[in-house]
DNA sequence: GTCTATATACCGATAGAC
DNA sequence: GTCTATCGGTATATAGAC
């Protein structure tokens, strides 16, 4: 057994710190944000509840550390995209901008998606420009001066990059550039409407 | 005030166990499943917890009461599907189907799509057709022997179809008929793949 | 059918020893 | 950094009077 006396307890070179981050993470989007209680999260581990307290501040803190880098990724390609004029291309490299990211955070930007209700519940008000991202992409999406069909277009294709999400349970052998291709043609043929 | 001495307590013509329902429906949907306490729904009703409780045996047995009715005709439709061939017309009419019965429900409709993790857990192993009801629906969409891809568009198109669920957000003007219209084509466009 | 009062359990979070 | 023990709060659910 691996364990080092110099920064803490060390269990195969990851610190506990990020073993709890890991294993909230698998709760969390399996059973659900607040179906998960920080005791099971800490059962998870092998330490106890206190513990778990030392290493992050409260519950909410400890979802702020699992999906706060993946708001910052996906807040930098909305950021870029009301720079940009609106464009075919603009459209195809936001749209391919937000899927990476998703694809790349695998299981935690899975519970982002999955578990809207809790997450905007737990974190209330007091960071509305992340509840907010999601309305802004899509009214760029839209174009300038968007129809309600046009409005709504750009919601149904944001919903297919969240397809993304399943896509390893539905199919595990898929590669991911085969899921960016097939999802990404998909989402561009809603936006454009035929 | 209408008030009858026959059967129970009645408000305005509707009984309590349906007022139960209704207020059930409207808190579950915005705040999600188990962030709601039956105190509240009660304190909206207007009766205490323990009334509430004359009328459901448990939490479950209310959520029951909301979402089979929906998950039943959800099932008529993938039963159906099951027994038809995978023709161009069936699919446009299965994915009719589908997008119909989620805007008759309504906010129920809407809770049931976008608290998916806490009713699952809720349900749980108890009720395990529900749950797979989805796969199969997305099995028989993607067509016989499909391959990964046709999964995927296959999944992706059921999402645009829960873009139903926002599109009184999103366009509160948009008349029922046009919504349809809209994302049943960008739900056979996805699938088509073209 | 609705009420007050309560049983029981678990939650998030803290105190303080080691 | 981890532990045992506990606080205060709230949840589901019940008992029993009216």
């Amino acid at each position: 057994m691996a364990m080092r006396s110099t920064s803490g307890s060390v269990v195969a070179g990851r610190s506990t710190k990020e073993a709890i981050r890991e294993a909230a993470i698998q709760l969390f989007s399996s059973k659900g944000f607040d179906q998960t209680s920080l005791r099971e999260v800490a059962d998870a581990v092998g330490i106890t509840k206190a513990s778990l307290y030392y290493h992050y501040a409260s519950k909410l803190d400890l979802l702020l550390a699992i999906i706060e880098p993946i708001f910052d990724e996906l807040k930098v390609v909305v950021d870029r995209a009301e720079r940009l004029e609106h464009s075919p291309q603009a459209v195809r490299d936001v749209l391919t901008g937000q899927l990476r990211v998703l694809l790349r955070h695998g299981t935690a930007g899975t519970m982002c998606v999955r578990d809207t209700v809790a997450i905007i519940n737990a974190i209330g008000d007091r960071y509305p420009d992340m509840i907010d991202m999601h309305r802004r992409l899509c009214t760029w999406l839209a174009g300038p001066e968007p129809g309600d069909a046009a409005v709504l277009r750009a919601s149904a294709a944001l919903e297919v990059l969240g397809t993304v999400l399943w896509s390893h349970e539905l199919a595990p052998a898929a590669a991911d550039e085969l899921i960016e291709r097939v999802l990404l043609h998909a989402a561009l043929g809603v936006l454009a409407g035929e």
